[in-house]
RNA sequence: GGUCCCAUCGUCUAGCCUGGUCUAGGACACAAGAUUUUCACUCUUGUAACCCGGGUUCAAAUCCCGGUGGGACCGCCA
């Protein structure tokens, strides 16, 4: 193989989340970005779940973000479920590991014990923000002695582990907003670890990242002030620094950052109410990124094509119901009836939907498809197709100035003409019932079919009377018709 | 309060880098119309935006500066 090039670095991406709650979905979106950008460049997603908080984290919502994002169709080649060469993918299970590094950082004394109580610091944290200035770690115990310090920890003083942060100007390149620059000093000595056993979040992240070899950070916003302290620690430990991508966050209505104090923040919330994966893919994707052309609806294979990190916007995105509403009736209309029909099935509890056959019970979703624009709606809208009596206002049944006495007789006209034909197919019937419609009234149709349509949906609003009547057949139909009448009696 | 980030229709956005083709394009939502017994689907049409002020320039949505506004972060959470 002659004059081959040097390699490009592998591109290495993660999805981190701390398993303190259900996937989060922003977080969902934090995932999906990273999945399409690894996978576009053949590179690796990788999922490590960061339970470094024992209090909060619980195995049963590392399980919850797995069949989550499973059911997303986001999929990555290392994690704590698969395993790889990195591992393992748990930061609960990495405690030697940090433990290393937090002892190499102390003996170089790049990090110190600090012996603070809390209670002390949070007063000096109050005591700073109403005199206006940046509360920060004001360096007790930065300079104890090493005497002052055994004793401490002979005594069983609590203590936690801080990493001294410098005065320094940190400059990076990150790929969505482009260069950017702190100044640390305004920074304060932050917690790296509560003890060599249990080390945090900035910590871990930076170890984990270098190990794992990650190549390109891709995270929300709410990190773009972490990168400094980050980066300042990458130094300290000799590592290089990752390429960072800092995505805009889903914001609420009032634009504030998306939380649950208004409406649905997990991504399990919108698969209950029945939103599809590709419509949650497609419409997370938008927000906040646009391929720059008038295409709108993508799948995973076509987003990993074109997806691109310059693309994405630099400013929060409102999370916009009415969108995924249109989204999401859109790939519903896009299902085949049969696969649509398994999927409604469960929205259908607890009506007795026994009653009818599989292929009965398809024709009631075909008819009422374009009508969804989320699968629990399907109860509301057809549930008269499951019950014995119909219950409804006896107006309804009126069509335009109708008074009873030609409702009344409208619905006779309809018994009428239904009783007399054995060719129950919608097609049939509404060959007949057009054409009965027209002699009954030749100015409008409405007068025979909406009475008809209501007496055998009890709504004023649903599918044609042909199509329920089709679905009912013909004793269930007559019936309801007579039910009908008798109102008027 | 400090630091950082951001700023085009109600919302998501295209355009901005490489000023003129922008009387600013698309999508959702909204409105009207067509179709229809109704609703939905579909189709047609319409309403609607460059945060403000200065500067540079023959020319600025686009470049520069300053305001203003919004957001994020400032934890022994992540």
């Amino acid at each position: 193989m002659p004059g081959k090039k040097k390699t490009p670095e592998k591109i290495r991406v993660r999805f981190a989340p701390s398993p303190t709650g259900p996937l989060h979905i922003g977080g969902a979106r934090t995932a999906l970005f990273n999945y399409l950008f690894a996978k576009q460049h053949s590179g690796s997603f990788i999922l490590r779940i960061e339970d470094t908080d024992k209090e909060r984290s619980n195995q049963a919502w590392t399980d919850e973000i797995i069949e989550q994002l499973n059911w997303l169709g986001i999929e990555w080649s290392e994690g704590p479920d698969v395993g790889g060469k990195f591992g393992p993918y748990k930061q609960s299970q990495r405690s030697d590991i940090y433990k290393e590094y937090l002892e190499k950082l102390l003996a170089e004394k790049k990090a110190y014990y600090c012996f603070c109580v809390p209670e002390d610091l949070e007063a000096k944290r109050q005591d700073q923000i109403s005199r206006g200035l940046a509360p920060k770690y004001d360096g007790t115990c930065k300079n104890l002695s090493e005497k002052i310090i055994e004793s401490n920890i002979k005594e069983h003083k609590t203590s936690v582990i801080r990493f001294f942060i410098h005065d320094k100007k940190v400059k990076f390149h990150d790929a969505i907003r482009g260069e950017i620059e702190f100044d640390t000093g305004l920074l304060g000595d932050i917690v790296i670890a509560k003890n060599m056993d249990t080390p945090l979040f900035h910590f871990t992240v930076v170890v984990d990242d270098f190990l794992m070899e990650i190549s390109h950070v891709i995270r929300g916003e709410d990190h773009l002030s972490n990168t400094p302290r980050q980066m300042l620690l990458q130094e300290a430990l000799g590592f290089s620094h990752p390429t960072y991508a800092h995505i805009p966050l889903f914001l609420n209505t009032d634009k504030s950052k998306m939380s649950k104090r208004q409406g649905d923040v997990a991504l399990k919330d919108y698969h209950d109410k029945g939103y599809l994966p590709e419509a949650l893919i497609n419409f997370m994707v938008l927000l906040g990124w646009n391929p720059g052309t008038q295409k709108e609806i993508f799948n995973l294979n076509e987003l990993v094509k074109e997806f691109s990190l310059e693309k994405v916007q630099k400013s929060g995105a409102v999370f916009n119901l009415q969108k995924l509403d249109y989204l999401n009736g859109y790939y519903i209309r896009e299902k085949s009836i049969s696969s649509l029909t398994k999927l409604c099935l469960p929205y259908l509890q607890p009506l007795n939907t026994n009653q009818y056959n599989v292929k009965q019970l398809e024709k009631i979703i075909e008819a009422y498809k374009a009508r969804l624009k989320k699968l629990s709606d399907i109860k509301e809208l057809t549930d008269f197709f499951f019950v014995e009596k119909l219950s409804y206002d006896k107006k309804v049944l009126t069509w335009k100035e109708m008074g009873d006495r030609e409702v009344k007789e409208s619905l006779e006209t309809s018994v009428k003409i239904l009783s007399n034909t054995e060719k129950w197919d919608k097609k049939s019937l509404e060959e007949l019932l057009v054409g009965a419609a027209e002699a009954f009234n030749t100015k409008n149709r409405g007068y025979l079919l909406w009475p008809l349509r209501v007496a055998l949906s009890g709504k004023e609003a649903s599918a044609s009377p042909f199509e329920i009547a089709e679905i009912l057949g013909k004793e269930k139909t007559l019936q309801r018709i007579g039910d009908a009448i008798d109102k008027f009696i």
